[in-house]
This record gives structure tokens, C-alpha cells and sequence, in this order.
DNA sequence: AATTATCGCAACCGCCGATAA
DNA sequence: TTTATCGGCGGTTGCGATAAT
């Protein structure tokens, strides 16, 4: 259930009256220049107000959006690597279109910029290689699985809401902080991501360690929460969890499949089969 | 050379959970 | 406890650049 917007936000940021007085559409070297400026001075902790106070005429919300994905001194400009590639490739097939999550795994690389090289290049990548984007399964698998989901539920993505991790555990989002990263919500993968699956399955091949805690836990409390299951386990040792799924061999042979699945349709990615991924 | 189609990126929109009042 | 506000996210749109006809 969708919960119901408050209009007078809306109105105050992006409805008709701000659009009245607020600028819109690309930013100028100028606003630019003043933005960068201000944030510099005086760091962006109220980007609410911000816009007023560095004598901006756009929304807290733009100016905030400019500064994390263009003017941030930290972001990189060069193309997306071979390697960074493969990495966002991994990452969705374990967080699905969890763009901040994955960003935070790319230093120097936005949210905005993952998602956008997702959808023009790897999403239609792997559709003319066969393999359904959201689920990194073959598509004729993944059409069987989304016709039976649909016979019993309208829905593909799971409506499962958002868990929100406590600030202490978001970082930052000023020059000193790190690209991304701030989604500590991780839900499960939408579409056909299921996280807990994924875990268990890691789990049942081999993959010790967190697998266990996260799996035992969430058994017991009847329901696997990645955000929950960062929070509980802190940063860093969330961040060692992530880090051996996506090293783990299941992930790195992934690139590329037998044609034994394609021929069977049953869609699983199991031990030894490879998918093929190659530029 | 002109027109149309496609692509890629930047920006916007609407919603959410957290939190302050 | 309730309500309003905020920061942040993912999805979508708009537009300029380029390619194809």
C-alpha cells in the first residue's frame, strides 16, 4: 500500500508554485561554481536551505542532486572499466537494481551513473545474449518463471517494504565521504533477486561464514533482511560478507553458463555452469 | 543536405523511512 | 503519539549528440 505523498511538500519543491520561482532543467558553469563554493565552505549538511543561503534559484533537492553526481570532487570521469563492468554485473545479480548499494562497491562511480550504464548497455547486453537482466537467468527461464509468478500474483517484485538502516550506519554524503554507499536500506533484489535464495544456495555450495549467521538468524526470526543483517552485523564486517559473495567462485564463473540449463529451462545457475559474458 | 531514429546522460519525479517538533 | 519535514532512493523523462536513411 502506497502511502499518501503530504501535498504541501510537494508543492513547496516541485509542484507548480516552486516551479514558478525555482530554475530548472541543466545547470550552468556558473551555478556550478557557486554550488561547488558553498559546499565547499560550508559543507552540505541542510540541502533544504541550502539553495537559499548560497543564493541558488533551483531546489534543495537539485542542488543536491548536482552535487552528488556531477561536482563532487571525487567522482571519476574516466569510462567504466572491463573490471568495474564485471563487478556492477555481480552485484546486481546479488542486490538486483539496488544502484547505491552497488555504487558503494565502485569508488568514484554515482548511483545514477551505474544505473544509466545498466540500462543502455549491459541490460541490452545480456537480452541479446538471452539472459533476462533481472534475473541473470536464461530468458526463456526466466519468461516460465515470470508467466507461473504471474498466475498467482500480478506482481514479479517482491512488495516487501523498504527496511531503512539507522543513521549511525549511513555515511555521510559531504567531499570526505565515499561515492554511494549511503543505501544501507538493501532490500531484497527486486525482481527476482532473492537474496535469502542466493544465500542459501551460496551456503548449500560451500559458502561458510556469514551464510550461516545471516541464514540462522533470519530463520529464526522468520524472514532474511539484508538491511537488517548489515545493521546487525555492523559496516564492516557486512562489507566482508558482500565482498565474499562477490569474490566467491559460484559469482566469478558465472560469466559464463553450460547449455545444459537453456535446454532443461529450469533456469538455475548451479555448480559448473557457466555463463557466458564476454565483450 | 535534410530528416528520422537511436543512444546516452543529466535531471526530475514520486515515494519511502527516519526523525525532529 | 502524531504530524511535518528531511535526506535519500529507484524509476522515468527530456534533450543533445550521433548514426542511419
Amino acid at each position: 500500500m502506497k502511502r499518501k505523498r503530504p501535498a504541501r511538500r510537494g508543492e513547496e519543491e516541485t509542484g507548480e508554485a516552486a516551479a514558478a520561482t525555482l530554475k530548472r532543467g541543466p545547470w550552468t558553469p556558473e551555478e556550478d561554481e557557486v554550488l561547488a563554493r558553498f559546499v565547499a565552505r560550508e559543507g552540505c549538511d541542510r540541502w533544504r536551505t541550502l539553495p537559499r543561503r548560497a543564493g541558488l534559484l533551483r531546489c534543495g533537492k537539485s542542488c543536491r542532486l548536482r552535487w552528488m553526481n556531477y561536482l563532487r570532487p571525487d567522482i571519476k570521469r574516466s569510462p567504466i572499466t572491463g573490471d568495474e563492468e564485471d563487478l556492477i554485473l555481480r552485484l546486481h545479480r546479488l542486490l538486483g537494481n539496488r544502484w547505491s548499494l552497488i555504487a558503494g562497491r565502485l569508488p568514484g562511480r554515482t548511483d545514477n551513473e551505474i544505473k544509466n550504464y545498466w540500462n543502455s548497455h549491459l541490460s541490452k547486453r545480456l537480452i541479446a545474449q538471452g539472459i533476462d537482466p533481472r534475473t541473470h537467468k536464461p530468458l526463456m527461464a526466466a519468461a516460465d518463471q515470470s508467466h507461473a509468478a504471474a498466475a498467482s500474483d500480478k506482481r514479479t517484485v517482491p512488495t516487501e517494504p523498504r527496511t531503512m538502516a539507522p543513521p549511525s550506519t549511513v555515511q555521510p554524503s559531504c567531499p570526505a565521504a565515499g561515492i554511494g554507499g549511503s543505501d544501507d536500506r538493501a532490500r531484497p533484489a527486486d525482481g527476482g533477486g532473492d537474496f535469502a535464495a542466493m544465500v542459501s544456495a551460496a551456503d548449500a555450495e560451500g559458502f561458510k561464514g556469514f551464510g550461516d549467521q545471516l541464514c540462522a538468524e533470519d530463520a529464526a526470526r522468520g524472514g532474511f533482511d539484508m538491511g537488517s543483517a548489515s545493521t546487525m552485523v555492523g559496516d564492516d564486517e557486512f562489507s566482508s560478507f558482500l565482498d565474499s559473495l562477490i569474490n566467491d567462485e559460484k559469482f566469478v564463473d558465472y560469466l559464463v553458463i553450460e547449455g545444459n540449463d537453456h535446454e532443461q529451462g529450469n533456469g538455475d545457475i548451479g555448480q559448473g555452469d557457466v555463463m557466458e559474458f564476454k565483450q
